[in-house]
Formats: structure tokens, C-alpha cells, sequence
DNA sequence: AAATCGGGGCG
DNA sequence: CGCCCAGATTT
């Protein structure tokens, strides 16, 4: 049989390969929720929440999203307020709802067997080049490649990249190292290890150097400069915008939330109603007569406080506006609900109105 | 107070 | 294709 002469000596690929496989097998994180029982449906939902979550805010979703939904069919056959309900609090909702259309997809068109190729994966909603890589990896042992925040840090660090990453071509370069580095054998734990080696070694601020299976390699380390990359956007300062939020309360036990749009801020969770910024009882009373025609009894403003978005902070005032009691039926017109502080409906709310909420109970 | 994080959508 | 947008947590 001709063959060519075998080589004797690894390549760097293999080589750093060698060392985050054995670094895993000492160190990688092997008990996390989505770690048990791997199937496509529960990497997906782990990647999903992870993609702009942290591993410990993720566990708990997690484990509740798949109590309540243990199968992909179970979750198409869902409303979208129930999975926005599960989401509440993780933030970027975009990423329910696309999960939410995703788990219909597969439930119609794949039989609710998840596809097995980048190209199929990326054409599903809310995954892209590097979740469809992950899922490859880690669900499927196929060998693809990702480039998340972890491994983007790890790779600009190791090969001392000092432009930033989000440049087109420096995101293309890094691709390229991701695929080299990518190995055939051992992918799904290759994948694991790098996200934990930026997660826990690799980290921003300062990187546990020391500990580093890459110190003897680092560019970065070498030059003493690990701790200025991955090199920042230029910053820009955000605006601020005011609100007043408007609590109408009635029978001390209901509060009137409305559905907001499926698209921007807080795309179709319930939230409080919301009027141009004002502290003053008589624009108060004029914008509440407004949305409600039922009397009210008394106005008072709650403490303001801030929420920050990625481009803007938002002044939150809140203004408490009890109703005179009602004994008849409580009508809710479209879009708008009574939500029952004492038996809560399984819907979205924005984390600050879910906080809002929870002071009213006490 | 600043930085973070992958993908969708629009012009 | 380039640019803008989204939210809560960590540092």
C-alpha cells in the first residue's frame, strides 16, 4: 500500500489539542445540569441561555425550563407567555421566542429530531455559526467549530491579537484559528474545555495566568500583556430617559399590566403602563383617567430607581395608583390583564416590573 | 460606572 | 453587507 511517510512528530494543532483534552480531563467542569443526560433538545436550551448568560445565572432557568418542558414537542405545544414566563428575569427575550419558533420547526418539519449540520442549524432562529457549532460538538461528537466570548478571549490572548476583535477581518482570523484548533476526535469535551478555560483561567480583568495550560505558549502572557486583551470597543457614553410607570391597583390584590410589542425592549412580556415622565399628582391623575375609567381613590409616587440597558438608562418612577374597590366582574380589554398578585399568571415580566411587583406583596 | 455577550433585522 | 439593537450581571 503506498502511504505517506507517517509523521513522528505532532503538529502545533495536536499539540494544543493535547494539552486543553488533558486539562479537561483534570479540570473541566463535568457536572453541569446539560452535562447529564446530553441530548441535542438539552445542549440547545443550555447554549440558547448561555449565549449571553453566565453558568451559574443559567442553572436554575435551566433546570426549570426542562421540568417544565422535558421534550422539544412539549415546548412547541407551549404558549409563548409561558416561555417568556420561564425566561423572566434572563434578559434578551428574543432568545425565547426564537427557542419558542425554533422547538415548532423541528416538531413540524423534522419530525422533533434536531438536524445535524451547520447549514440546517443555522437556518433555524436565534442559532448562528458558532451555537450551530456548538451543538455539533458537543450534541453530535461532529467536528465544527465555535467562536463564543470564552474562546475568542482565549484565542485573541494566546496569539497576542491587538486589534479589535470585533473587526470583520479579526473575527475572520479568529474563525480560522478556531477551525484549526478544532480537533476530530475528543470535539464535544474540546469545546467544553475551551469555554471553561475562558470562563474560569481565562478570564477578563485578570487571568489566572499561572494555572494556565497555555502559559509556556501564550503570546499574550509572554509580552506581558494578557490583561489588556481582547483590546475594548472605544466606549460611548449612553443616554438617559425618564418614565413614570404606572401601578393601578385594585381590590388591593390586582395590578393592570399591558402586552408590550413583539419587537424592541422587553418584546412581548407584560409590563406596567408607561407615561412621559412626571412627578406630579395632577398629570397623574390626567394620564390615569386616560388609560382606566374606573375612579381612583388616592396617588402616590413610589422611590425612583434606575435600570441600565446596553444603550441607554432608563429612570424608572413608579407611581402607586390605587383604585376605588369593584365588587363586579373584572373586565380585561385585549392586550391588557389583571394580574393576580396572589395567584400570579405564567407570563413575561421585565425584571424590574417583576421587582416592582414583588414589593407590592409585602 | 463600565464591560460583557451571539444573533436578528434593517436599509 | 455594515450597522444598530437588546438586559441583567459582574467587576
Amino acid at each position: 500500500m503506498l502511504s505517506k511517510p507517517h509523521k513522528t512528530r505532532s503538529n502545533s494543532a495536536e499539540k494544543f489539542q493535547n494539552l486543553v483534552l488533558s486539562w479537561f480531563d483534570q479540570h473541566g467542569r463535568k457536572n453541569l445540569p446539560w452535562q447529564q443526560n446530553k441530548t441535542p433538545y438539552r445542549v440547545w436550551v443550555s447554549e440558547i441561555m448561555l449565549q449571553q448568560t453566565q453558568v451559574s445565572t443559567a442553572i436554575p432557568y435551566f433546570e426549570r425550563f426542562l421540568q417544565r418542558f422535558p421534550t422539544i414537542n412539549q415546548l412547541a405545544k407551549a404558549t409563548e407567555d409561558e416561555v417568556l414566563h420561564l425566561w423572566t428575569g434572563l434578559g434578551y427575550y428574543n432568545r425565547a421566542r426564537n427557542l419558542h419558533k425554533t422547538a415548532k420547526i423541528i416538531a413540524a418539519s423534522h419530525s422533533g429530531q434536531f438536524p445535524a449540520t451547520q447549514l440546517l442549524l443555522e437556518n433555524l432562529p436565534g442559532i448562528g455559526r458558532s451555537t450551530a457549532g456548538a451543538i455539533l460538538a458537543i450534541a453530535f461528537e461532529k467536528k465544527a467549530a465555535i467562536l463564543d466570548g470564552n474562546v475568542k478571549r482565549v484565542l485573541t490572548r494566546l496569539h497576542a491579537i491587538t486589534e479589535w476583535p470585533g473587526e470583520k477581518k479579526t473575527t475572520e482570523t479568529l474563525w480560522k484559528m478556531a477551525e484549526k484548533y478544532t480537533p476530530s476526535h475528543r470535539v464535544a469535551d474540546y469545546t467544553q474545555a475551551m469555554m471553561d478555560i475562558g470562563a474560569t483561567l481565562c478570564v477578563r480583568g485578570t487571568p489566572r495566568c499561572t494555572e494556565c495550560p497555555f502559559q509556556k505558549t501564550c503570546k499574550a502572557h509572554q509580552l506581558g500583556i494578557a490583561k489588556t486583551l481582547p483590546k475594548k470597543k472605544v466606549s460611548v457614553k449612553i443616554p438617559t430617559r425618564q418614565i413614570t410607570l404606572l401601578i393601578f391597583v385594585l381590590n388591593n390584590q390586582y395590578v393592570l399590566l399591558e402586552k408590550r410589542p413583539s419587537s424592541g425592549i422587553w418584546g412581548g412580556l407584560w409590563s406596567l403602563p408607561e407615561t412621559a415622565y412626571t412627578q406630579s399628582t395632577d398629570s397623574l391623575r390626567k394620564a390615569a383617567r386616560a388609560l382606566i375609567k374606573r375612579p381612583i381613590d388616592k396617588i402616590r409616587l413610589g422611590e425612583q430607581f434606575r435600570h441600565t440597558f446596553s444603550h441607554f438608562h432608563l429612570e424608572i418612577q413608579p407611581a402607586l395608583i390605587s383604585l376605588k374597590p369593584s365588587r363586579g366582574k373584572i373586565m380585561e380589554a385585549d392586550q391588557q390583564i389583571w394580574y393576580n398578585l396572589l395567584q400570579p399568571d405564567t407570563v413575561g415580566l421585565p425584571a424590574p416590573v417583576k421587582t416592582l411587583l414583588m414589593g407590592l406583596n409585602k
